[in-house]
DNA sequence: ACTGGCACTCTATTAGCGGGAGTGCCAGCA
DNA sequence: TGCTGGCACTCCCGCTAATAGAGTGCCAGT
């Protein structure tokens, strides 16, 4: 038996009336608050079929009802009317953003926005290295044998290492190695470069072939191994609104994923263009705890060079939710952009 | 009256009771667990005094007896015998800290290591730069009016600020504007640079003397406008331990306070030299929370380059942490001074 | 100065007992 | 066929009362 539009429109006001309230949700209620033009029994025949399909389900018996994952699913996927910014939260993200000195700015303001409007814990991906380009190389000597590396990038974004030479270098050779990987490297997109740090290595005159390589490993790192790794996150103690309800007595192991970079990253990764992405309770692959993550792409025009994103209890406001997430993440790609 | 011998002996008892424990220490099980040699009735008077004075109080009547704030004052400053650390801890340090590649790594690692033995909330403040030294200035054009100024200090750390010139500039004037600025800011320390950046536009050949001011001024921001911001944070899951039994309704207060950058750094900072400080619930002066913070200063060898520390309940273990977290720093000294 | 004894106080726990919300089912009605 | 009102049933929640237990303060005795 397939739901019809009765049905539909039941699901939907108990999930707003949850989510609003917190308790479960009866059928009497259901109908006081709701337009549903029908009675409290005709209601509970629907919640019935609701409960067998697994959308919605009764703590215990004589309960009201609580939507399942499934449940929220269904609501997201296909009874969430579109709920514009307000004023009010357009303004915020505007004056949110007056007067960003650089990119750690950017990104600690956005974190913060985020959680503010959302009222949920925010996570901002670092505008990630391998989708960017390389705009400016810079080596410094340190002393014979050592030298920073300094990557700077399209985005703003700069990155240094160390690099232990193998035997002592001159000022001119630094001169030359650096002319010679900016040549090859400057514009080049992060993804494209190793094969040309390779490249690099096998041009050099021989007796410079061991200073480039050393070079050329650090090189590799810098624009690989850390590349997607930084992330600021925000609104930690959002995760205490309405006391111990939400989260029972999940709280701690969500603090301890929240530290974790590693399951972050998971989170609010695997970004498809520029869609905004919800993920239900166990659709987050997380030790089943019952939070939900609504993550988007974000970068100039229509590329994606990084993610953000909201974690919050299954039981959200999804529609503001959505709506928050997306518009920070456009606002943020024009600043990108504009930079 | 003052306080003999055996009363500072019970309240050391009772501080170390309660923090095992958790729950307000009576006077027949003191006597079961410590070897006081006298009977429960007398530690019953002892008690009595020490509560007149301050040091411990009650919850309720009948009930057992808990350290006050000034308790745990004078426990650690006159009671607390210096804890060794274990060798398994000393291995952990080390442990930790092998194959660290840049200054954002020792700071996290630092973190999360002091989170972890402690079993606490862990913040390190990233070495200051008002004490460290400027090493390198670098200039790169992004356009004709655009300049990315980087600074890395002699601490490895690197900042980096978008200069908008005035007029459009020649590659040739990069150059000299970056050997000037190289030539007379290299090796000084930050806190002695603004002077010299006020000669350096004084000095300068009048038709760049625009480009100078402009670049001194962002110069002026990099130097000192940001310079003891940044900090990490690790270990806040930590809170949760123990339940809700310690920051019954205030772990809300809490998790915000950890998420201003101003509260934590006032927290952590006015380090006095090398010395491991405790401030204990009210000392630290924000919000009557019942916590306490452990910090030090630590930097290469005396000189004191940031400040890292520890929070959480007032119910602590005192003597571990400050045993922990002097160890820490001074591990992080020396690897800075390594460096 | 310390100790054992004792009465007292207060908390935390348990059990018992409606009240109430909500359900499922059924018979009746359009 | 689909909706409705009625009704008995279930189970949670909150309230009260009773009890056990831990701990104290005080006092008289050594």
């Amino acid at each position: 038996m397939s739901l019809d539009d009765r049905k539909l429109e039941v699901l939907r006001a108990i999930v707003e009336d949850y989510v609003e309230t917190r308790e479960p949700v009866g059928s009497k209620s259901l109908v006081e608050r709701h337009q549903l033009g029908v009675s409290p029994a005709t209601v509970r025949n629907d919640m019935a079929v609701l409960e067998e399909e697994g959308y919605i389900r009764q703590p215990h018996t004589s309960a009201g009802r609580v939507p399942t994952d499934a449940g929220y699913r269904l609501f997201v996927d296909r009874l969430t009317r579109i709920k514009p910014l307000s004023p009010a939260e357009r303004r915020a993200i505007e004056r949110f953003m007056i007067g960003v000195v650089d990119l750690d700015d950017v990104v600690h303001r956005t974190v913060r926005l985020l959680a503010q409007l959302t009222r949920q814990v925010a996570v901002v991906q670092y505008p990630s290295l391998s989708r960017s380009a390389v705009r400016h190389l810079e080596l410094v000597p340190i002393s014979t044998t050592r030298l920073t590396l300094v990557m700077i990038t399209d985005t703003g974004r700069v990155e240094q290492r160390l690099v232990e030479m193998p035997a002592p270098v001159q000022p001119d050779d630094v001169w030359e190695l650096r002319r010679r990987c900016n040549e090859k490297l400057a514009g080049q997109k992060l993804v494209d470069a190793p094969p040309l740090v390779q490249n690099l290595v096998e041009e050099c005159a021989p007796e410079r072939r061991g200073d480039m390589a050393c070079l050329a490993s650090v090189l590799l790192e810098t624009l690989v191994e850390r590349s997607e790794e930084r992330l600021a996150l925000a609104g930690t103690a959002n995760l205490t609104r309405g006391g111990v309800l939400d989260f029972q007595g999940t709280l701690r192991p969500v603090l301890e994923a929240l530290e974790e970079e590693v399951i972050l990253l998971k989170l609010i990764g695997d970004l498809e263009p520029s869609t905004t992405r919800v993920r239900i309770g166990d659709e987050n692959q997380i030790d089943n705890l019952p939070v939900s993550v609504v993550s988007s792409g974000y970068g100039p025009g229509a590329t994606i060079v990084g993610g953000l994103g909201v974690l919050g209890p299954t039981r959200m406001d999804y529609p503001g939710t959505i709506a928050t997430v997306r518009a920070v993440a456009r606002y943020v790609g024009d600043l990108l952009a504009q930079n």
